[in-house]
This record gives C-alpha cells, structure tokens and sequence, in this order.
DNA sequence: TAGATTGTTAATCGATTAACAATC
DNA sequence: TAGATTGTTAATCGATTAACAATC
C-alpha cells in the first residue's frame, strides 16, 4: 500500500538499499528475494517488505524483487534525477575534499560553483571548477538560482552565511558546520554532517568494548 | 537511576549534548535547567531529564544542571579523556582533510600515523604527519599498537585492509569506505561515516519540499 | 498444482512524552 | 516556607518483528 508520509527510519535506509541494489545490478543479479537481501544487508526480511511497501508493492509473489526495477524505483523516490544546482561555500582542506571525493552527479546533484574567502585559494581550479571570491556569490545566486549549498565553513561564519544564502533563495543546505540551521530555519531542508560527532562515537563504542574487556 | 546498558538512541544524541554544553560553558553560563537547555537543543526537557538519568542524577531540584560538572560527565562517559592512537589509510582527498579539518585531540583520539599507497603522496607532511609507504604499517602496528584506524580508501581495497588491521589487532574503525566491515567481524567497534548517503538523504527532502510547493 | 515469497495485519518492542511526587 | 525543577513512573507513540493469508 502505497502511504502519503514516508517515516524518518525508513527514508534513513533508502540510500543503503540504493547501494545494494547498484551494487547487486553491476554483480548482474536479476532478482532478489526479500530473505536474500535480508541477509546481505543484515537487517531481516520482515523489515525489507514493509519498508518497500511504502510505495507500492512492486514485488511478485512467489519470485521476489527485480532487482533493476526496484533500484530504479528507489532512485526516482529519492529524486536522483533531478540534477539540483549546488554552490559550495568554503574551499578549505573538507571543501576542497568535498569537491574532489563526491560524486554529486550520481547523487542528484550537480556542483556548479566554488566560493571562498581566502585570496590565496580565490581561481584555484577544482574539479574542473574554479574557485570565486565570495563577493561574487550575490550575482551568482540572482542569474543561476542554485538549489542548495555545501556549507564547508567555522560555525561562526555559518550563521550570517546561511542567512544571506537563504535570501537569495536557496531552501537546501548539505551543512558541515556546527551551527543549526534548522533551529532558526525550519523551512528549509537541512541535512548535517557532524563527524566530530561521528568521532565521539566511535570513542564511546571503544571505551565500551574496552571495559568490557576489563571485567 | 544509573542504567547499565544505554540505550543506542540515548548514545546518538550524547555528542550534541557535549557540544552544547562546551557552548555553553564557553559563553560562561554557569547553571541551565532542562527547560532552558531544551530551547537551545530544539528538544523536550523531558527526553534531557530522561537521557542525563541514564548515568545517574547529577541534576539538583530546584535548580537545575551545573554546566561544567555535566558536560565534564559526558566527556567521562564519551571516554573523551583516552587519547587513542589512531592510524589513517588513505591519504587522498578525504583522507587529507581528515588529517588537516578533525580536532582529533578533542574526540578523544590522536592521529599518529598516516600510510598511503601512492608514491607521489608518500613523503608528504600533513598536519606534522609525514605520510609513510602503506608496507610499513604492519611494524608499526606491532611496534606502536594503534587503537582504530580511519579508513579513507576505496570500497575494493577495504576489505582487504580491515582483514589486514584486524590480524595486526586494531578493533575499532571509523570507516569512510562503503564496505561493511561490521557485517564480517561483528566483534569490532565500527562507526560508518557514509557522505553519499547523507547528499542522497538531502537530495529526498528537497524533492519532497518541491513536490509540496507544486501542490 | 505445489512451492515460494510477497503484501499486510497483528503483536511486540523500544523510545518519547506527559505527569507528578520528591526535594532542593 | 514557597517556588522551581529534578528524578521517575505511567501513558503514548512509533518502529520493528512475527505471522499468515493472498497469489504468482
């Protein structure tokens, strides 16, 4: 049955089937059962079935999923056909990774401009882009209305930056810093990376295995 | 009440608790209730009372949290005080601004070595590491005893290098790559940092925002 | 048809929110 | 003491798992 609101846990897991099922495709892999991808992905069949019925049953009874079918589906509910215009602010070591290590085309997205403050990083090519002077970003905005922004800049920057990128009419942000744009935007979407976060985790997990070492 | 095993909810959420609490402590606020800190955090005083209960009530009734003692409690629980020896593999894009971008003093960690394949990178100082030939990391791992690795490398030559890590005893990974290694070896720590899944993730709810607005 | 596997409902489990007595 | 706010229990909500009838 297909439902109106997709929930938060299932929307976590749709790029994580995405990959597995491009992955079973590149494999040649025609068709995979629920129970079989169940065990490859960890998670149980149970939990495959519903979440792929959020959108209407495209499995067969008593042959299971196809798999290119399926991974095509997914990919249209996610949206990666779209090709959204994204800027990225901030050419720094993460920005400038960013740039390089992401496939955004494969993602949904394309990379359409570089900024940044610093002179000395100011018409360095990445990627086949080069890096402009931030003063430029206005008149970038007005003629190209880019989609979203790659925010690779301190929290302290961020704040005033978001604000500006919001009035010139960007509603999507792939947020590196610390600060919360959500809280003060709702109306935008934001998805943050927090690996300093990820990294106290990490820490947190091994101080756990190591105590239980201990007893 | 002081639980024994806490639940994975409550562990996602103790990072940004730390984060928060660093802010506040940094502007000098010396005291916050879970009222007040649920404003901030954008959450509700109840799940903070019911989180920070988890390790035993440090709250006083009445009035409220001393900043510095909770945010030096989570610290002590996060296990932020280790200073674990961590090795990065793959020093190309990601990897460099792993090495250059993560405050890996403050997460508990210290970056003591960096191996790459490559020998155009090999010799290459970042961030006062000096990038060594990746057929010297079995003596060093018998030598210094690395605590985790940080994989910065592709998916094909993930799993061959976590098999490798694991003989030389490493048990904790923080893992960029896309190869599952908690799927193989259930008994290591791993924490997955997946970015194309998290632009994928930004690239859904764009396109929900879109469709909402064209209703 | 028989076997397999889905789609879907019901049962269980866990996480969040609400309420309030305890107490500083 | 009175007011505020915690610690904790109970109620609600959502997510996962189990079960099984529908059907290819």
């Amino acid at each position: 049955m297909r439902k109106e609101i997709i929930s938060p846990s299932v929307v976590k897991r749709l790029p994580r089937y995405y990959r597995f099922l491009s992955d079973l495709l590149a494999k040649g892999t025609g068709k995979i059962s629920s129970g079989e991808l169940s065990k490859i992905m960890g998670t149980t069949a149970s939990q495959i079935r519903q979440d792929l019925n959020c959108f209407g049953g495209f499995g067969q009874q008593g042959y299971g999923y196809n798999v290119e079918i399926l991974r095509d589906e997914i990919a249209t509910i996610l949206g990666l056909n779209h090709k959204y215009s994204a800027v990225l602010i901030g050419a720094g070591n993460l920005g400038r990774a960013i740039a390089n290590h992401i496939a955004f085309t494969e993602k949904g997205f394309t990379l359409s401009a570089i900024f940044d403050v610093d002179e000395t990083i100011i018409g360095e090519n990445m990627n086949g882009i080069v890096v402009e002077n931030i003063d430029k970003l206005k008149d970038f905005c007005k003629k190209h209305k880019p989609d979203v922004a790659v925010l690779c800049i301190p929290k302290n920057v961020a704040e005033s930056m978001s604000k500006q990128l919001i009035e010139y009419g960007i509603n999507a942000f792939w947020n590196f810093s610390h600060y919360d744009i959500a809280m003060e935007y709702p109306q935008v979407s934001v998805e943050n990376v927090h690996l300093g976060d990820s990294l106290m985790t990490l820490c947190y997990k091994k101080t756990l295995t190591e105590e239980k070492e201990n007893n």
